[in-house]
DNA sequence: GAGTAAGCGAGACGGTACGTCAAGTCTTACA
DNA sequence: TGTAAGACTTGACGTACCGTCTCGCTTACTC
């Protein structure tokens, strides 16, 4: 049912993918080059160039190939419980190896949209999208304001992610920190009423 | 007082640090080269390297001798209409030719941590200082929470201009967003209690 | 009473030739490739292969089967009259897209001693062998010197022609230069005798 | 008087030629490579394409430059002996590794008219011109036909030489060969009177 | 005012990687 | 078994910049 000529070698594919994700741990996007892939992987620098148009686009499926991009969604009862469990993961992740290889795909992305597009629909925004379930679902349950602006909590809570990651404020695995961030982010900055909830 | 020689060209500093700007401008940090610059110049590479270690550095000075980074500190009685007034500022600035160049200088930082360590120190960390200070004025006249982690406030805040800027959720020139996002950073996203302040 | 299998199919054999031989013409040897006799006969790069050893003999292939390489042997009483009908047959072939496409072959062969080994015995050697009939009826016949030294008039008459061909000295098909070749080659340089035939 | 900029490296210059004449009598021009050349000569590719277009023109380049292309002009007050003299020393040296790359130039040459060019300026005409003026000589002095066409001549006397090289009828360092040659084209092939001076 | 010490432009140098082309081999589906 | 299709490794192509290195020339300060 497939047509005819040599099929594509999984086993050069996979080769390839395993090589480019070491070499962005190992040296960032900035030193990561098609023919290092080519080297380490002991593929062709053509083999490389049939599949893929260039480094972003090889970077960004190593990406998804090899990192734990899927953090798992928690479900409990509560909402706020399962965000912390769910933004601690990515943060998690966001320490290690995988932070370092996204920082590359999100610099190559600046000087190629069509990578970051892919980065967008392939794992922003599935992200987004269980965290906004989420957000949902503190709203129906009451755990949320009712006339919350869902979108901009998703973006208050992603932001203070992406800028450790990439402005590097402060280390992603300070302890405690995403927890403050999560806590404040939900109770806001203006002082509490005299009949605060918590008071 | 000065040492025998020819004195340092001042007309060659700013021809490479224009040249630099313009081509940061026009092509990202990608495609930004000493080579470039020199030509755009006028100038012989040896000057560039004579002054400036590599790309980095130079795209860096480039920035800061020329964007309009020094976005108005305002003071007034109100320290949340200061808030909204700087980072409204801050968000112009980004949505522009300063922001591409910005853009491209942090991600150039990731591996270059000389370089992420200068835009800290001389445009991060000033910036935050100074909405540190507004905040804290906010604590001190009772429009915020005695108890407010200040840092965490400055980061949700920064967090959401880098990340547009970078990751690119959605336009930096979005109408109203920054009120928006101000506005529910302010007010948390627990449900107000019966004897809400606005009740 | 032939094996088992698929037998070969002329009809691709002749679309590579005649594509070969096109390929040729239009682009000489040295931007000869398999891959655009390939692609232009419409036929697979292993059926090439499989058939041809390299590009020296498919070129040498081509050019046998297309190039009009049997000029006519002429055969009067007259040897001279002969030999110049020959000859200039054989400039004349020369002068046009053959030649373009011999020259190619006679000096692709030059690192490839099996490819010019086949062009000596396909063309090369049966041409000389037809000179050297003229030559020695001829000499039968009191037209030429008996002690005339075949090898070296075959050889004087073949170099011209070669020579031109391939060193370009001067163009193929300027007029007259044939005929004042050989009538100088059978006339020699030495002063006539007072008692010359012609005096 | 030099204009400025750091000035050529002759060595460079001369490590280049002395690897291209090297790689071009091992290899000849089909496996002759600028990558090969450059490894060689312990230079980058750069400063080869830098002073030179292809690798027809470094290949011509190495040629004049190591060749003993400087067959010494013989002038006796025979001009018979001294043709033969020239002749065979050119004969002898293109039966060595000068005649394996001066192939090679030739056969470059076919696609890259500014080569071949360049050969006929720099090496055939010089040559032809010191052949004429020995056969004007002969023809002063006696020796030849006062009607003796010279440039037809000289191209049978090259011709033998070139064919031999480029089509290799026979081995270039036959003994007498060139001997016999000469002989026959002087005398020509015709019948010599009853009053002949050998007669 | 001669000497000396930078800075400057120009531009050649050894390199690395680019993205492309073709070579020749191999593996499939189909005839 | 032959053929078209097409993926594979290999190796060279010619180009763009890198960062370094002479050069000749131009300012200064210093003796």
């Amino acid at each position: 049912m497939r047509g005819p000529g040599r099929p594509r070698s999984d086993q050069a594919r996979d080769a390839i993918l395993d090589a480019a994700f070491q070499l962005l741990e190992e040296n960032g996007l900035e030193r990561f080059t098609i023919e290092g892939v080519a080297a380490r992987s002991g593929t062709a620098k053509t083999t490389i160039y049939r599949w893929w148009p260039g480094k972003g686009a090889l970077a960004m499926e190593a990406l998804l190939a090899h990192a734990e991009l899927t953090v798992p969604t928690p479900s409990t009862a509560s909402a706020v419980a399962d965000l912390r469990t769910m933004l601690q993961g990515i943060a998690r992740s966001f320490a290690g190896a995988t932070g370092r290889v996204v920082a590359s795909i999100v610099l190559a992305g600046q000087n190629d949209p069509a990578t970051l597009k892919v980065y967008h629909e392939k794992v922003v925004e599935p992200r987004r999208q269980r965290l906004r379930d989420i957000i949902e679902r503190g709203k129906s349950n009451g755990e949320f304001r009712g006339d919350l602006h869902v979108e901009t909590l998703v973006e208050a809570m992603y932001g203070a992610l992406y800028t450790r990651l990439l402005i590097r404020f402060s280390p992603l695995d300070e302890a405690g920190w995403m927890d403050r961030h999560i806590t404040q982010l939900l109770e806001g900055a203006l002082p509490r009423p005299l009949c605060d909830r918590k008071a």
